[in-house]
RNA sequence: GCCCUCGUAGCCCAAUCGGCAGAGGCAGCAGACUUAAAAUCUGCACAGUGUGGGUUCGAGUCCCACCGAGGGCACCA
């Protein structure tokens, strides 16, 4: 059809480098993506946020796949003519720079950053849709000064408090860990195994919060993933049940156990209490003490790790004392163990175990008595070593005789609270949050602790407290803060009384950092305060959240209890920060987790070099849904490539001109054209962009029939048909977009070529296939109008021969019809 | 141990309400173009949906059991 010369021509392949070099520029003096701030724009306005990112050197596989999924979803409200708000910023402060910067012998912000200009970039050249103009840092002393503030204001309200406890110790990292840091008894930043430590740390009082961080799960239920809810809900874990009052011999004051169970009263056989605990300090008889205290050292040995293993026998010591069981009267041994925890409940349990395992395997271990209370049906559980948890009827248990679980709890509850002896309660695992760290490189704590007037909070107008210019050895971790050596910056005047004094030399956990960004994007570099009101109410809460799901109970948690707190103190008027997320996979590669130690790292830069930015990202987004893992050895980047090429090539034979009336155009590609746009639509809203994806390549495959063989280049469905494919693809492919748009005539950029809209009529099928079946297996198909009646349609389908045939005469039991799609016939 | 999600072609993945198992891609094969290769274009083949039951006119889709993979929680009383 084409002589050599002109294949040669129509053959061109994309030169990815030469478009890159082109568009960056271009864009970077246009900043097509900054938000619109002006009052009179009354364009639907949405916040789009990516989570940012830390500046651990240069971006990797896995910020392409976060960013590119983002960046779909912000491309898409562009072009839906929304105004968007797409910022981004970095999480600065944290160790790794502090581990690189003693490495170094430097101050950490040196390393940092230099790392957040080459990552800087390297989103550029991504081609990610950032508003550049509301950048933020939080390492600088512009954004710490509002970290400082707002600790301040939590301090204010009692929200910030500070108390001794054994708290997680990463003897790796040097520092403590809240909760929600350890993983399976390690530290989920470096893996090194958490031993414990008895110190005096800083505390946000995120357990206030409990029920309603449960409560207002609601508003996120069917907006974020339901596997982030329940990993919440499970991590705050709340509990319903009773606490009991138990009189000890000897001792005046009763001890008050929290139970789930209280209904199994009757079976309370014995009473233990967390040896590490000040209760078993109180409990212990003189003569036991020594005992006791060898446990203790015992069980401190103990990692985490070993602690927590299932198979572990059970431990404990008989204090020599004695508690009633208010419901029996009974004498009842007073034991402490390590499987009773110490801060959670009461620090003391009564055990049932007849009806609960642990309890039960305590009770073989050291001959105590099993008393049965609820009859399950099951056989003995002092002769089986099973405990039986499950619901029956109440037995040995005088007034709850012959109660169900449910009954038996109200009844006993009402009971206990008549004799005050106890009543209903509610406990929640969820502790308080451990914000102190004992290192250099986070916002120092805003306190000074003078001799005399004790904990003083840094004046407002004295902050930032700035952090003092260390380097290199002097942030080597000594197991107390860098900053305490620091003594010129430690010593100071108490600002009430003005004694001397000395500053907090702890640093706060960098999760307090990242749980207020997204309110300080809006007002980035307002100097007078944390965030700005009326920026606020225009452009929060975050519509669309984007990032990993390692966040689920950390940044997400801490994000949420700041939302609740600011609400509170009237700074906010929203009590839940994003109100919808999106969870993307890792990228991994033949199975497993890329690692530097494994030496499986696949390199961004060089699948960019060889593949371009846009096949990278395209790549991403069509692997499958966003929130699976991206396995890259069953990926094809190069394939991508190819797809890319495809449809530049389709820009490059459009001959019609620019503005060229679509109506005209050849109707079958229109419809085709309608159909996709219209479907898309409605895939990108559910996140299904590998779905997109297919779909436009389908369009182009049809395109690209259309020009060699159907109604050719000059067709206006042929114009329509690749602008609507390269707005399509601007969502997906920035470089290869912005230059067939360029090819097919346009002056603008494809980011303001606005979303394609669907003519409805084009839409409208004039015939549809029906399938009819017999006994619902596919014997015919029919071609029908697609507004045919279901009579018309089931005498149709009666009628056809091959229905006919497998029928043999045989009398119909029923038709069922679904006009105009199916028809199944059921013979008797 | 408890809870959740998922098992579709050699591979990655599609399949509104239960209604033709296949949209798209990778890999494969064949052809066209080419001196040849690459690139490009065209075409082809491949599974009956992890297993066993059940509900239904009809099940990849709903229910039950089992197997397998992944994830979460895990001495939280």
């Amino acid at each position: 059809m084409n002589n050599p010369k002109d294949n040669q021509e129509l053959n061109a392949t994309l030169d990815i480098e030469a478009i890159q070099a082109k568009w960056l520029p271009i864009w970077e003096k246009k900043q097509p993506f900054n938000a619109s701030n002006d009052p009179d724009d009354d364009r639907k306005r949405i916040y789009v946020l990516d989570m940012f990112s830390y500046p651990s050197g240069d971006l990797h596989m896995g910020h392409a796949e976060a960013f590119a999924i983002g960046d779909v979803v912000s491309r898409y409200y562009f072009q839906k003519n929304y105004n968007v708000f797409h910022p981004v910023g970095w999480d600065s402060f944290g160790l790794p720079a502090e581990n690189a910067a003693i490495k170094r012998g430097e101050n950490p912000a040196k390393w940092t950053y230099a790392n957040i200009e080459t990552q800087a970039e390297s989103f550029k050249r991504y081609a990610i849709s950032f508003d550049w103009s509301h950048r933020l840092h939080t390492s600088d002393p512009e954004y710490y000064k509002w970290t400082q503030w707002l600790f301040l204001q939590l301090y204010k309200k009692g929200l910030a408090y500070r108390k001794a406890s054994n708290v997680n110790w990463c003897p790796s990292c040097q520092t403590v860990l809240a909760n929600e840091q350890v993983v399976a008894g390690a530290c989920e930043r470096c893996s090194a195994v958490v031993t414990k430590r008895e110190l005096t740390q800083w505390y946000f009082k995120i357990t206030d919060y409990s029920q309603r961080l449960l409560d207002d799960m609601e508003q996120l239920e069917g907006k974020w993933p339901e596997r982030v809810l329940t990993m919440q809900k499970n991590w705050i874990g709340k509990s319903e049940g009773a606490y009991v009052d138990f009189q000890v011999e000897g001792i005046e004051k009763p001890v008050t156990v929290f139970t789930t169970r209280p209904d199994t009263l009757f079976g309370a056989t014995f009473f233990v209490v967390a040896a590490d605990s000040k209760l078993a300090q109180e409990l212990v008889l003189e003569e036991k003490k020594i005992e006791l205290n060898n446990y203790i050292q015992e069980v401190r040995k103990a990692t985490d790790i070993e602690r927590l293993a299932t198979d572990r026998p059970k431990s404990g010591v008989f204090l020599g004392r004695y508690a009633i069981n208010p419901a029996t009267q009974q004498k009842i041994q007073v034991w402490a163990s390590d499987y009773v925890l110490a801060d959670y409940g009461t620090g003391a349990i009564m055990a049932v175990p007849a009806h609960d395992q642990r309890d039960l395997d305590f009770a073989k271990a050291f001959k105590l008595p099993v008393q049965v209370v609820v009859d399950t049906g099951e056989e003995d559980p002092a002769l089986t070593g099973v405990a039986t948890p499950g619901d029956g009827k109440l037995i040995n248990s005088g007034p709850l005789d012959g109660l169900d679980k449910v009954s038996a709890i109200k009844k006993i509850n009402e009971i206990l609270e008549k004799n005050k002896q106890g009543k209903g309660a509610v406990n929640f695992r969820l502790r308080d949050w451990l914000i102190s760290r004992q290192r250099y490189w986070g916002a120092p704590i805003p306190i000074i602790h003078c001799p005399k007037c004790g904990e003083v909070a840094v004046p407002e107008s004295e902050l930032p407290v700035r952090l003092p210019d260390l380097a290199g050895d002097q942030l080597a971790p000594k197991g107390t803060s860098p900053l305490a050596a620091a003594t010129s910056w430690v010593n100071t005047k108490c600002p009430k009384c003005g004694s001397d004094a000395q500053r907090d030399s702890d640093t706060m956990d960098t999760f307090v950092d990242s749980s207020w960004y997204y309110l300080r994007y809006p007002s980035a570099h307002d100097a007078t305060k944390a965030f700005d009101p009326a920026q606020l109410k225009r452009w929060l809460p975050v519509e669309q959240y984007v990032g990993g799901v390692e966040h689920a109970i950390l940044h997400l948690l801490y994000s949420r209890f700041f939302t609740k707190v600011l609400n509170d103190l009237g700074l906010v008027d929203f009590n839940e920060p994003f109100k919808a997320l999106l969870n993307q996979g890792q990228v991994i590669l033949d199975g497993a987790a890329m690692s530097k130690s494994k030496g499986n790292m696949v390199d961004l830069g060089e699948q960019i070099a060889e593949f371009g930015v846009d096949a990278v990202r395209l790549t991403m987004v069509f692997a499958g849904p966003p929130e699976d893992d991206i396995d890259w050895a069953e990926v094809s980047p190069g394939g991508s490539k190819k797809f890319l090429a495809r449809a530049w090539r389709l820009a490059k034979d459009v001959t019609s001109e620019v503005d060229e009336d679509f109506e005209k155009g050849e109707l079958s590609l229109r419809q085709a054209t309608h159909r996709t746009i219209a479907e898309i639509t409605t895939l990108i809203e559910s996140f299904r962009f590998n779905v997109v994806i297919a779909r436009t390549m389908e369009l182009v495959n049809v395109t690209r029939k259309a020009i060699d063989t159907g109604c050719g280049p000059k067709d206006p469905a042929v114009r329509e048909a690749v602008e609507a494919i390269t707005i399509i693809l601007s969502l997906f492919a920035p470089y290869t977009s912005e230059e067939m748009w360029e090819i097919l005539g346009h002056k603008e950029l494809v980011s303001k070529a606005g979303w394609p809209q669907v003519d409805p009529k084009l839409l409208v099928r004039d015939s549809v296939v029906c399938v009819v079946q017999v006994s619902g297996k596919l014997r015919a198909r029919l071609d029908v109008s697609p507004d045919i009646s279901s009579e018309e349609l089931e005498k149709l389908a009666l009628e056809t021969p091959n229905v006919v045939k497998i029928l043999d005469g045989k009398a119909i039991r029923t038709v069922i019809v679904r006009a105009p799609k199916l028809v199944n016939i059921v013979p008797e």
